[in-house]
DNA sequence: CGGGTATTTGACGACTGTCAACGCCAGTGG
DNA sequence: CCACTGGCGTTGACAGTCGTCAAATACCCG
């Protein structure tokens, strides 16, 4: 798995785009992060952010591009934890100064900010409301990880698939990416797979079952959802969650 | 799963026990907790604490017992996402106020000091420390919800029942827990199996195997660790992280 | 001792993995 | 312009892990 890579490009000087993962928050703290940021960088496709093992002390905001955030065992299987979209935090651990316990990858090329881990722990001590969101992403993230977690668990492979088809297309819906019912797509099966814990060969069985269902097109980088009701009933998907689940 | 219960007893003015889950934190924070603890609470055997979808504002620290915490799907399959063993937090999402994502049933009679939320978020804003520590636990618990979803989606029944046998024993051991290489162990096949997302007739077909392997010894309420070294590397777990990873 | 729960086993089937090959497409270079 | 190449998607045949069904045995507690 994950072949090539390329070095990044830092630009300290890249303009500074809206911070829309702090919201809702107020001026001051909009104020503070913007002057917690150190740098911008541009990840090309393909290029590792961190690596499992690393230490570091940087966080990051994702502003564009698909970041995989996976771990794998010696034999050479990987588990993607988490699909990271425009607005994510990653490595967002104020606290850990360990080694990174998973890799990050970008899928296309990215761009990320940069934030030191102390001013972090700064922004925990000065600014509450900072710290409440903070807790409060961490609380998101964790359900979502334990969702993920009954369904690598407990569903079948059809309802696995069904249910991250359905979760990404509503995230990039709630982030104003999606056109319709139409979301830029550009993982491969193989990221399917091990997102969700099958083999590539079966992933692509299973993909062509939803397809011939009429449930999804999924070709040339891009996602349609045909059935959007369908498809969220297949993978157990909670279309009333929406909202708060992944709210950004 | 899961039969019948009974109710709670909840006896406001036990005697106060130390709370070596705060350690390490100074007398003030430790004052400070104790004055927050609002009661203790007596659960029986197989009584549920809270199930996914109430809406309530406590969070727990269970002082002794074994709890399960679980998602259900529809179709009535569960999955055990931790068990919490003496010292851990349960339900600890200071920020969040929706309905609980998971369940939380004990397994044997157990003991909790519950938490207002309310007392919880006013913690936060007046105690940094514990605002950190309350962090590195959120991380810690990300960490190894992680490593499970590696494990359930990408290594076999063996390696999946190996490991998790190893992470209870040294979880109990560095409770001080154990008896030499045996501890307590008053879960059932099916638990382990709703853990590691299998059925309970495979699961114990495992066990066997594991036994025959001369690795452990499962009876009578008690799982005896007969080849250390050897469980660890079915499993792939990590003898030398043991401290960090499940550091109190 | 009796009833309910948990553990075990066997037989069988299905879901998922493995191995291998082929097609498609885009980028590349002659 | 076209062959060439590597990455990705697609299929078929087959094996094997794991699930299902069913029943017997063992265990615990009143």
């Amino acid at each position: 798995m994950r072949k090539r890579e390329e070095p990044h490009t830092r630009c300290s000087e890249c303009p500074i785009r809206e911070m829309a993962l702090f919201e809702p928050v107020d001026q001051e703290q909009l104020d503070w992060t913007q002057r917690a940021r150190s740098a911008q960088l541009v990840i090309p496709a393909r290029r590792h952010l961190y690596r499992e093992g690393e230490v570091s002390n940087e966080a990051y905001t994702l502003f564009d591009g698909w970041v995989i955030l996976y771990r794998s065992l010696p034999n050479g299987k990987a588990q993607i934890m988490r699909f990271a979209l425009p607005g994510d935090f990653l490595a967002l651990h104020p606290d850990h100064d360990g080694p990174r316990t998973h890799s990050a990858q970008a899928v296309t090329q990215s761009t990320v900010c940069v934030f030191p881990r102390g001013e972090l722990v700064e922004m925990l001590h000065t600014h509450p409301k900072i710290t409440m969101r903070l807790n409060w992403i961490h609380t998101r993230d964790m359900t979502t990880c334990q969702e993920h977690l009954l369904g690598i668990g407990r569903k079948s492979a059809e309802e696995r698939i069904a249910f991250l088809l359905m979760e990404l297309f509503q995230r990039m819906r709630l982030r104003g990416k999606a056109d319709g019912n139409r979301i830029a797509f550009p993982i491969t099966q193989e990221h399917i797979a091990d997102a969700v814990g099958l083999t590539v060969v079966h992933t692509n069985r299973i993909m062509r079952q939803l397809r011939d269902a009429q449930l999804i097109d999924c070709s040339r980088q891009s996602l349609t959802i045909l059935n959007e009701k369908g498809l969220a009933e297949l993978g157990n998907f909670r279309l009333d969650m929406v909202e708060m689940r992944h709210l950004i």
